[in-house]
DNA sequence: AAGCTAGCGGAGGGTTGCCTCCGGATGCAA
DNA sequence: TTGCATCCGGAGGCAACCCTCCGCTAGCTT
């Protein structure tokens, strides 16, 4: 986040009633529960007898499925880019790594949600430059440090990790070896440990 | 493949009879066709008339979801493999990279089926198997020219770039790129290009 | 505390896809 | 050509899910 300091208000109808308030909140926790247990098809009215209600409830919060899967979403993405801050305190390459790994953190859970946004989505363009006004900047400084190659981009180094992520790991400890394998190649061609 | 002559049997009741044999061959077709189109979820009588015959048909030679699933991904593994005989020829580093390369193109199509059949498959399991069989052959010989690192094993690079390939690419250029990136990560830490 | 209204729940009609079942067609062998 | 075993096709019963609609509940205001 750092720069922007809302998510996008496109479709942040947020109920006002409490009760209708907590419903809503409800509603996101089980859905990212339940996509993330049964894949993006997960059952609507699994959904809402997850949060505890009725179905109806579900759809005037969420006309559509696809409404459902942005606010979980962007629910998500905003913790991520919140988890940048502090980290410019780091040496410029610990940051970028540290940054990295949450962001590997927060790709593993939302493979099949990923899927359904990539095609054509205006909330997913949105967060994707949100996360890329988190990230970035720690890229860059650590470019300007001479500890990244300088013949990449950002979005190269997001779709690296992140499809990295994709795959699924027997192991943590497998994961963080190929996460490293990936990191080295992002050194320039020299540069020593 | 290489070494192992033919795919597993596990599952290969292929039909006698000449009509039959010609039914099965186009449900399998069509059935990739579908698949790659409206991911694993296609209908299964959507993929019946696409082959042209009718649902029980198809019911009979994949009584499950499952096994047509299975069938048509043997089938691509079979092909994947088959590309590896007559690298060996090329230099140890050139022939490791063209593989991968036909690897990643293999990867792309099949996100969902993969995403699928990774819990728990016998067919997985064996195909993995012969993936390994045609693919680590390559990698260790370039492990012993020196020109891969040797603190890591073929299943971290199948993870890699398999991982790497399930992202969506706006451009084959970006994806070349990156997927540079991921192999020089593959590299010895100090070997010069 | 009384009324107003936003919000709730879930019954129910419609759609879609799954899978079985069996009368009829067809390749193949003699 | 004849016979038969194999294979075909799709009608139809079943289940799951989608989404709307409306009578009732319960926050909030005065």
């Amino acid at each position: 986040m750092t720069s922007a300091g809302q998510a996008p208000e496109v479709f942040a109808q947020r109920p006002k009633r409490a009760d209708a308030r907590r419903n809503y909140d409800a509603l996101i926790a089980a859905a990212r529960e339940a996509f993330a247990e049964n894949g993006a098809a997960a059952s609507l009215e699994d959904v809402a007898r997850r949060a505890g209600v009725g179905i109806g409830t579900l759809y005037r919060n969420f006309p559509t499925r696809r409404h459902l899967f942005e606010a979980v979403y962007v629910e998500e993405v905003r913790a991520l880019c919140h988890s940048a801050e502090g980290l410019a305190e780091l040496p410029p390459w610990d940051a970028l790594v540290a940054w990295l790994h949450r962001f590997v953190a927060y790709v593993a859970t939302k493979r099949a949600l990923a899927e359904q946004l990539l095609h054509d989505s205006e909330i997913f363009t949105s967060c994707r430059a949100e996360i890329f006004s988190a990230g970035e900047p720690l890229m860059r400084r650590a470019q300007d440090a001479g500890v990244v190659r300088n013949d990449i981009g950002f979005d190269d180094v997001v779709r690296l990790i992140s499809g990295l992520t994709m795959a699924q790991f027997p192991s943590p400890q497998q994961r963080d070896r190929v996460l490293g394998v990936a990191l080295d190649g992002l050194r320039p061609p020299a540069t020593p440990r």
